[in-house]
DNA sequence: CTGGATACCTTGACAGACTAGGCTTTCGGG
DNA sequence: CCCGAAAGCCTAGTCTGTCAAGGTATCCAG
């Protein structure tokens, strides 16, 4: 059973690759990797998802790139996050509780 | 200052509308301010997510809709959610607080 | 040598919220 | 009496962003 495609992650996958990039830099296929790890799977990143959304950052200046090496020895392009980039995902991580507080308050009443 | 739109409202509106309608039959207009007040203005929604979402719900056979009159004496097409709409909810609520779950881990982690 | 994993990239489709208009009716103020 | 705002509903087109499905190249295991 398949999962069907998720509309719940537009707008969140920008933060949630800033959010990896907190923990050091690192190439796409490995940030990919590394949400599905910590969302045990929940949340599944397409690369027809994640790679447009790596040029989108950069392209705002969020978050820089450099050709580099992977931990197996493989051409990779490395990305870390900006200053820039650091800030906007304070401002995304605000957003974000501000409007499932907002949602939790009409879907879960009362708990 | 206008809010940006808003691509996190993607795919939750749905179970907002249906949300709505366990309280009673309301028409759409009121769904709107109801969801509004509710949410303290943090989700506004737009005339134009409303009706295509209503029509999305409604062909679905999530609720019905049935013409009649507003509290003010306008005319006003009332819906009220079905058996398969309130199922359909069930499900959805599941479905984002797992996502929103996941999320969180991401987001906010150590909390 | 074949298949799978690693790593990156791109095109086109599609869903869904939004913009920006339009319509009618009612009501209150000037 | 007229005008504007609010209540209600509707829709064509735009835009954003995810996804499916392809492609490339390298490396290693069997």
């Amino acid at each position: 059973m398949p999962r069907p495609t998720n509309p719940l992650l537009h707008g969140t996958l920008d933060a949630l690759i800033l959010k990896t990039l907190t923990w050091g830099p690192r190439h796409g296929y490995a940030i990919a990797r590394w949400l599905e790890e910590t969302t045990r799977d929940e949340i599944q990143i397409e690369e027809g998802s994640l790679y447009p959304a790596l040029y989108r950052l950069e392209e705002r200046g969020l978050i820089a790139a450099e050709w580099g090496t992977s931990e197996l020895g493989r051409k990779a392009k490395i990305y870390r996050l900006t200053t820039r980039g650091r800030a906007q995902l304070r401002e995304d991580t605000a957003e974000w509780e501000r409007f499932t507080a907002a949602v939790s308050r009409v879907l879960l009443p009362a708990r």
